[in-house]
DNA sequence: AGTTTGTTTGACCAATAGGTCATATATTAA
DNA sequence: TTAATATATGACCTATTGGTCAAACAAACT
């Protein structure tokens, strides 16, 4: 495994500019080491960055990719706190699992769009 | 089933403001009918609100569920035209695919977390 | 030496998705 | 009749999530 990535190499990784990096530092998202005044990435900024980019992608806003990246490094602290964020775990998987039947839905209805269009075409080639 | 639905009856079924809803209409999301000014929602646009619910818990944008909502309504039109919407499906369904991929990681991600979280109180309790 | 390529910070800009507030009208209840 | 509740339109405001551009520096190639 690489020691360090430099920006350019995950901005092409993950299809994002400079400046999405730049803001996730700034929002506390990932904090690369630095060299001189360059930003190293290590993997597990390039991790972090792929769980954000995960989280987008499910339409998360940057404070609930930040609370959720919280729960990833948190299994410290006393037994109230820990019970905190199992109690937050189980909301997030909640959302999760909402978001899931979302999908499967919309996934029925897509299947029943394209049967449509399917059935509709094979009647225009019978017809014509 | 009900003819109609006030605009308040759906900002409480779905819990957003009667802003909301009509900046959806603004968007062309919807198209309630009309008595005197007062908008009146069909079953139909209930289902829409519903869909449309459906496509921001999932992190698309108002763009992109117009488009959905065209789909739903699509099958008519010439061969070309239904070979597109083929297409468009065929696509939305491999983001939809790559979303619930997202979760079912992000799921066995928080997981660990609890697992974690558990653990640490048993010791804790072994310890004292 | 000069050019390309990558990097930095900072400043300003912009689209999205509504919130908030003012003003007005309509219906209903006390 | 008066007060409460629902609704409408329009104007302005706001937070989020970056894009874009300028100016500067550094390393590497030719």
């Amino acid at each position: 495994m690489r020691e360090f990535y430099t920006i350019t190499e995950l901005t092409r990784e993950f299809e994002i500019s400079t400046r999405t990096l730049r803001f996730y530092e700034d929002e506390g998202l990932i904090a690369p080491v630095r060299r001189g005044r360059t930003r190293l990435f290590r993997p597990a900024d390039r991790l972090l960055v792929k769980q954000i980019m995960r989280g987008k992608r499910l339409g998360f806003s940057i404070a609930e990719i930040r609370d959720i990246i919280q729960m990833y490094k948190a299994p410290q602290g006393e037994a109230g706190q820990l019970q905190k964020i199992v109690d937050r775990v189980e909301e997030k998987r909640g959302e999760l699992r909402q978001k899931r039947k979302d999908i499967e839905e919309t996934l029925a209805e897509l299947d029943a769009v394209e049967e449509a269009c399917v059935n509709r075409l094979a009647e225009m080639r019978v017809t014509s």
